[in-house]
DNA sequence: GCGAAGGATGTAAAGGTTTACATACGCCCC
DNA sequence: GGGGCGTATGTAAACCTTTACATCCTTCGC
């Protein structure tokens, strides 16, 4: 037997599928007799909307898609569970891509803007592929973009952000209140506006201390745990080290912290580590890190609700939210 | 101006809308000259197929949905990867639901099934709503449901796990092999089937080495950082200490061991510690944490692959995953 | 008692595909 | 030259809803 549709129903309800639909979608507009006969055989005949037809009819889709970089890290699946919160609150469904931080794998999720299969999208990195060639308002129906995290100064009202410079400055400025003078910055990868937001950070708080740049402080990396064991590689073999270093993320910080470990390093007694993003795992470091705390949940959660403010016809507002210093075991005075 | 439709495709190359369908789809049964200058007027009309007719029509969603507990869980992310690998390798979309383990919020999930949403689920924990209510066979068209790691010894053959009781036992007894006698569990949270077979096999390498069961050493958790803290809570306390501890995960163990350190325990020294995962920073615990490692990305990878058979009319084979013992710094004889 | 108004329901079209079946055409062979 | 076959394309129905518009009925005011 196939699956029942709404033709059965209005069939065993002795109405027409009109009433059916409406007794689904506006109640209140049916008589209450009727209503009750009609749920009842809704109910009898287990009948579900199929989902192509409604969305088929409706042009809508009632699916928002999420372009991650990195389904596997921490970090975005964080920001994934506040989205799903409020996607799932507002009835609609996430629809998943991971692009690999790749061009090609980015423009098979353009097209799922392209062909109704997501009705908005929220992009947890920097977009790539030509996402503006989105017809926005075909038939004055928009298709909102929203940029979540790396939102650079011109991307419009699309974004939620926190503010990177200012939270890299607060950072570095703690060390620097501790007393530090001699502080590295471990780089984010090339080419990422964070990377280069954080940077300017860490170069504004020496500024305002008057401490002087020293380039060969200024470490490559590229946010994953190796980075972290290279940069401590290259840290080791620095002439005169930095008292303190501020990681441009947090996972770079842990595998810097357990190699300098293992080779002798004592955290916070010979060098202080402040990390970035404040991940889950930061409190388990030995000692716990020292970073700044990126509201990842909130973040996820108020990109959600920007996309479905431009969906109910709302005038977009970029959100910046507030970032957090957190201060635990691995930082200290020099 | 509205979104091309395969008619302005076809009025354009001067065909039927069924000669630019079989374009699309069967190009080898259309004549050279006209498969060109249909994908001419394609390429010229910026057309995308409208995904819900399509669906609406074959009666395919071209999706998967993927159920998981909690999202923001590194563990179900990285299996969440693997899905993601095979799903858009076979060209299939996914959707995901986040059920948070409660029943309620996954029955919203099952019906997306009926619906006709997604052609097919994955499970990354035990079922709790009523799965099986859906029609599997309607109209041969099967809507296979696969579930992933949290497998019963009843769950049929739409299973991907690794042998959870033989994988404890093999954790317990690498501890045994260093001279432990006392060994410890932490388990994981109650009524979850992991749960139980890994204390099952716990107890049963305690039985081949002849060591009798000692209830007190079996202690409570969770599955969260913070039980593995609330683990050495109790551990403390405890008059006659185990030289050893094997967790039911990896979470567990590092809140454990960071509190353990803050308190002065020295593992491994004072005491062994090895947990269950092999999570991404389970490598950046001090000292490195010994552990199982069950390979998450290749069990999402299989379960996507199961699910594709299935879906191709293939017999379903239960699939079981090999484990692996990873010895690294916090196991030691006592 | 009649007309108007308003509430409840029905009718039918539209949304954009896929695909079974029909048609048209060219070609070969007897 | 006609029957038959194979290939390329067209026609039209079906997939299942939503919704504008039409219809019918009840109620109310005068």
């Amino acid at each position: 037997m196939s699956r029942p549709t709404i033709d059965d129903v209005a069939r065993l309800a002795g109405v027409s599928i009109a009433t059916v639909s409406r007794c689904l979608h506006t109640p209140d507009i049916v008589a209450a007799k009727t209503r009750e006969r009609v749920l009842g055989a809704v109910r009898e005949t287990g009948y579900n909307l199929n989902a192509a037809a409604q969305s088929l009819r409706s042009r809508r889709a009632n699916t928002v898609l999420v372009v991650v970089p990195d389904i596997g890290n921490t970090f975005f699946s964080e920001i994934l569970g506040g989205i799903e919160r409020e996607a799932s609150a507002a009835g609609l469904t996430m629809l998943i891509g991971n692009s690999g931080r790749s061009k090609t794998r980015e423009e098979v999720y353009v097209r799922y803007l392209l062909n109704g299969r997501a009705d908005g999208a929220l992009l947890l990195a920097e977009p790539k592929a030509r996402w503006s060639d989105i017809p926005v308002r075909a038939e004055q129906r928009a298709v909102p973009i929203v940029t979540i995290s790396e939102v650079g100064s011109d991307f419009g009202p699309l974004t939620v952000s926190i503010d990177n410079a200012a939270a890299a400055e607060a950072a570095v400025q703690h060390l620097i209140s501790l007393g530090h003078r001699r502080i590295g910055h471990v780089c984010g990868p090339e080419n990422n506006i964070l990377t280069a937001q954080r940077l300017q950070g860490y170069r504004r708080a020496l500024d305002k201390a008057g401490l002087r740049h020293r380039p060969e402080f200024e470490l490559p990396g590229s946010f994953g745990l190796d980075s972290g064991r290279a940069a401590f590689a290259r840290f080791i073999k620095l002439a005169d080290r930095p008292s303190a270093l501020f990681f441009a993320n947090d996972e770079m910080a842990m595998g810097f912290l357990s190699t300098a470990s293992a080779a002798g390093i004592q955290v916070p007694r010979d060098l202080s580590i402040i990390g970035f993003d404040d991940i889950h795992f930061a409190q388990t470091c030995i000692p716990a890190l020292t970073t700044i705390r990126q509201p990842r949940s909130e973040m996820g959660a108020a990109g959600m609700r920007l996309l479905l403010s431009v969906l109910a016809g709302e005038a977009p507002v970029p959100v910046r939210l507030p970032f957090e210093l957190v201060v635990r075991g691995s930082t200290a005075p020099p």
